[in-house]
DNA sequence: AATAGTGACAACCGCTGCATA
DNA sequence: ATATGCAGCGGTTGTCACTAT
């Protein structure tokens, strides 16, 4: 009965994953599509458990995937979805379809979270980034207008039941209960993450860790047994280009329709899931670490005026909301 | 120049819900 | 109906880079 385990927990290998191992991984996936983790290290080779490389797939690999630096718009959107959903980084990420959720939650925890601690707390009026703290909030208001995100949230979730979906997003679809990014293969999506191989490459060549040096040679070795792509184009050999020449020929770059890599406005978010039936109870429990949304509106609102979406989610106001439901 | 402290982020761990045998 | 495994999710840790002392 059952079925045999994922991977055998003896000679898995752990830590960072080499640009081989990417490259293996990126050109499996490209030519069966994501999912049968189970079935990944077994028929690349890797020495990997399929849920690390999952895990590598859908945080960094995956094509349409942005990197470095949030925008402000991106960052406010995470805070007003944060407050609305409460921790829950892979239905908040649903709605940033660039972005991970594993790359919200750290952006969350290593910038947001200290920058609304700053503002909760009130110790510096007028800071850098712009935030004001000078309006003390009572709690009751507080109160009101978290039940008006509430409020929203369960009216956008009417809205959303009673249109039709996929012809308001024909792209892009909400969370939906299955991770956002893992949708039926289509060969087309599957598409090289050339920029984060080159970036990861590149950053390889220049600081070639022992590590990976030592590894590579296996490694190539290892790969190539599996798969064309590293035949011969070791990147401590031949260098970046020349390995990216073997990765680009192999892999053909498709821009996956490009809507993925196109920012989903606050709009969007007005179609609302059915997530937020749930997030009532969890609203209560996030309560201890979630700001006082008259700030955040306040600095929100500085930014609807400028970004029209944002105006839609945010201004819906306390009036058109009876304060109970 | 050396060391400690801190920040950023990739990756891992453990739990949960669902699917499957 | 039940046991088991898989996939996904969120929390946490480990490691590297940068900065301050």
């Amino acid at each position: 009965m059952g079925r045999p385990p994922c991977c055998d927990k003896v000679g898995v290998k752990k830590g960072p994953w080499t640009p081989e191992e990417d490259i293996i991984l990126v050109s499996y996936i490209q030519e069966h599509g994501p999912g049968n983790w189970r079935s990944v290290p077994t028929n690349t080779g890797l020495l990997r458990c399929s849920k690390s490389c999952r895990l590598r797939w859908t945080n960094y690999l995956r094509p349409g995937i942005k990197r470095g630096n949030f925008t402000d718009h991106e960052e406010k959107m995470i805070i007003h979805l944060q407050a609305l959903l409460g921790n829950r980084w892979a239905a908040i990420a649903s709605y940033l379809p660039q972005r991970t959720d594993n790359d919200i939650k750290n952006y969350w925890n290593t910038h947001l979270k200290k920058k609304l601690k700053k503002l909760h707390t009130g110790l510096d009026d007028h800071n850098q980034d712009g935030f004001s703290a000078s309006q003390p909030i009572s709690k009751g208001r507080w109160e009101k207008r978290l039940q008006t995100d509430i409020h929203m949230a369960k009216r956008a979730l009417c809205e959303a039941l009673s249109l039709d979906k996929t012809s308001q997003l024909p792209e892009f679809k909400p969370f939906d209960g299955h991770h956002p990014y893992v949708r039926p293969y289509q060969a087309s999506i599957y598409a090289s993450n050339a920029e984060n191989i080159a970036r990861l490459l590149e950053n390889w060549n220049k600081s070639s860790p022992k590590s990976v040096q030592t590894n590579n040679s296996e490694n190539t070795q290892n790969s190539s047994n599996n798969l064309v792509i590293a035949n011969g184009s070791s990147p401590s050999t031949e260098g970046t280009a020349t390995t990216l020449d073997a990765f680009d020929s192999l892999l053909t770059y498709n821009s996956p329709t490009s809507d993925v890599s196109q920012s989903v406005s606050v709009d969007e978010t007005a179609n609302l899931t059915p997530e937020m039936n749930l997030f009532q109870d969890k609203s209560k429990a996030d309560l201890e670490t979630q700001v006082p949304l008259t700030l955040l509106e306040k600095w929100l609102f500085e930014d609807g005026t400028t970004q029209g979406q944002d105006v839609d989610l945010i201004n819906m106001s306390l009036e058109d909301n009876p304060g109970s439901f």
